[in-house]
DNA sequence: CTTTGTGAAATCCTTCACAGCG
DNA sequence: CGCTGTGAAGGATTTCACAAAG
């Protein structure tokens, strides 16, 4: 019986589930654990003990159906409803994101787009109008949207999120710089460019500085 | 002495130094662990673990000054030095981070964009053009860039990140939707906003489902 | 003979709790 | 008296290594 999987169980599982989609498409229908933890950059112990956390069994001595993993990590993931989610926020990035066909693909309704500024309002993303944030609530409602991403500049991001956990909203994709404060229930997820550049910057400086030479390594 | 900080530490800082700036800008000079870690989402004594990681040393029974914190976190990121970027892939998500200024105010220098459709190449984005992909190794050298962001299709992206590798990148910044095959001394972040929705479905499910009422929660 | 599933060991990370300094 | 810095305890996650299954 699966009860309650590890957080860096479901962070992967994602992950898995692409590879064993690329691996459909080859027509691939059986795959190891070794297999399927190179083509996610993960150890192929790991990937063992995730896909026994979810009771999916393999085949010792032959390895995973592909086709039946899929359909068990989808399951898993709840990809199989479909969710109705919101956009608030259309500035570079919020256009970037209504344009982007990877939520449809998936199963994600995107299902409303919202800013505050005359400009933007009235124009057309997709086959989607954007509407004043005035009405994201009764939209919210009203679509039964569940899951929103939050586009908007860090000074609005925490208003805009009280809104909508008020209406129902009970999953938040942050891409504004700054720490949301949600009640428990609440799931947020914040990507931040900035932040991973920044990241980066320590490693890059880390492998780049040991040695006065900034010679590029001629390696194999 | 600063030996080794840890992964989770650095993967923090950029979180503080966001909360820090914040502060700063609101005139406060002076911050406690406590507080620095409202503000970041995290728990007080990690902030006081991290920061004592890093040798900057608080004054007990005061807190922390901000301006100092700033400059000391900047320094270990490595965010004093400039850093030459460049974006390939200028599709939807390229074109944002193309046009997004955050790079620049951050110290990280946009110095070249490419992409291979001919619609695409000689098209102007900020202040600068998109060019071939043919050109990207003598560009990435000459004109030193050492991070690189990808935002190609998952098919072409291993490609591109073996020849930015080969003239010299050692930081990448993958929007691609695949794994990515390094050297060692190459970090790799993986920014992926269809895992994270997947991610999110996990635990807007685990949250919704118990119980078929889909009412909203009258909290507080 | 290959590959899974999994206890046990090892590592990493977080939280607790408090001594000690300002 | 407030708040930092940090040992020690507690969890979580990863890795190892191997028995058991096909």
């Amino acid at each position: 019986m699966s009860r309650s999987i590890p957080e860096a169980t479901v962070a992967r599982l994602p992950l898995y589930l692409q590879a064993l989609v690329e691996s459909s498409e080859n027509a691939v229908h059986t795959i190891s654990s070794t297999a399927l933890a190179d083509k996610s950059g993960v150890n192929a112990a790991i990937v063992r003990k995730d896909l026994s956390q979810l009771g999916a069994f393999g085949t010792r001595g032959v390895g995973y159906r592909v086709g039946e993993l899929i359909d068990e990590i989808s399951e898993v993931l709840g990809l199989n409803r479909d969710r109705a989610l919101v956009i608030v926020g259309i500035g570079n990035l919020g256009r970037a994101l209504a344009n982007y066909d990877g939520f449809q693909r998936r199963g994600f309704d995107v299902v409303g787009l919202f800013d505050d500024a005359d400009d933007k309002i009235g124009t057309t993303l997709g086959d989607l109008q954007v509407e004043p944030v005035d009405v994201l609530d009764e939209a919210v409602t009203a679509r039964g949207a569940t899951i929103a991403v939050v586009a908007t500049p860090a000074q609005h991001a925490q208003d805009i999120v009280d809104r909508l956990v008020a209406v129902g909203v009970t999953a938040i994709l942050n891409f504004a710089p700054t720490h949301l404060e949600t009640p428990e229930h609440v799931a947020v997820r914040k990507v931040d460019v900035s932040t991973e550049l920044q990241i980066l910057s320590f490693y890059e400086q880390l492998y780049a500085t040991p040695g006065p030479e900034r010679q590029v390594a001629t390696g194999p």
